[in-house]
DNA sequence: TGTACTATTGATAACGAATCTCATTACCGT
DNA sequence: ACGGTAATGAGATTCGTTATCAATAGTACA
């Protein structure tokens, strides 16, 4: 509870910022860095990790953890709650916002007997582009 | 759609069938052979892993990403979808049906051209007793 | 019941995501 | 420019999970 501890600004993380946003998806942290370092830059691995929690506390950026257990992140609007319908061919994302779903979760803790809900809401499926694509039809 | 592999019965699959169903709320992998071993089988730990990893398949269980990031489980009822309502601080896990959201999250993916959605809901909260605890209030 | 076939098992190696270490770097207030 | 110190990053480390592969044991069939 002292005073906030001053944070830095560096390239580093203007670059993970920059990155993210460039981004229409979820990335994962790995990812993001091999895009990094593709397009010149030599920011570390390490550091790309602490940028994306610090993104992620700072609600600048959105994470889950995909099917397999990796956590991913995505740029997002600050401070509104939202989820996220995701292609799991593609990965395009859409951001949505569910009153219903918001209220359907407090009320169901409620009923219940639980306090303090929080929940995990998102959609997978296959956006239009890939539906139309064989192989995943199946 | 190949014919299915003959699948055996052995003890095994039983003993984490079982220790499966003796627990309340969602275990590890590694938590639940730690059980096991202490219980007296000599049951692997590779072994607790394709065990669960089938009854997920089969819906025999149901698995979620804990905090973490490692993968838990829990023993369902076959066949029906539902979703959870967690106690993050004892475990005590409570299973909801939500025809409301299964719609809901049905309309959000159509409503953006995706198929074949598939969703991801649960609800982390404190239970009754745990709410009513002191330094979990805050 | 015996036997052949082969899925299953399990100790351990391998893998991979994420974190930690710590000397070095460089941001920032002065 | 200088000094204090947060941030960086290469590599080591941790830890959950999966692959390897010889040995085992379940199952069908005679």
């Amino acid at each position: 509870m002292t005073s906030s501890p001053r944070k830095r600004n560096t390239w580093q993380r203007e670059a993970v910022r920059d990155a993210l946003g460039a981004n229409d998806g979820f990335v994962s942290a790995q990812g993001l860095h091999a895009t990094l370092r593709e397009s010149g830059s030599p920011i570390g691995l390490a550091t790309v990790y602490r940028a994306l929690a610090d993104l992620a506390v700072e609600g600048e950026a959105d994470s889950l953890q995909s099917l397999d257990g990796e956590s991913l992140f995505r740029a997002c609007t600050p401070g509104q709650h939202h989820h996220h319908l995701i292609c799991r061919s593609c990965g395009l994302t859409v951001e949505i916002e569910a009153d219903a779903v918001e209220r359907w979760a407090q009320s169901v803790a409620s009923e219940h007997g639980f306090t303090q809900p929080r929940h995990v809401v998102d959609v997978f499926g296959l956006c239009a582009a890939c539906s139309a694509l064989p192989g995943d039809g199946g």
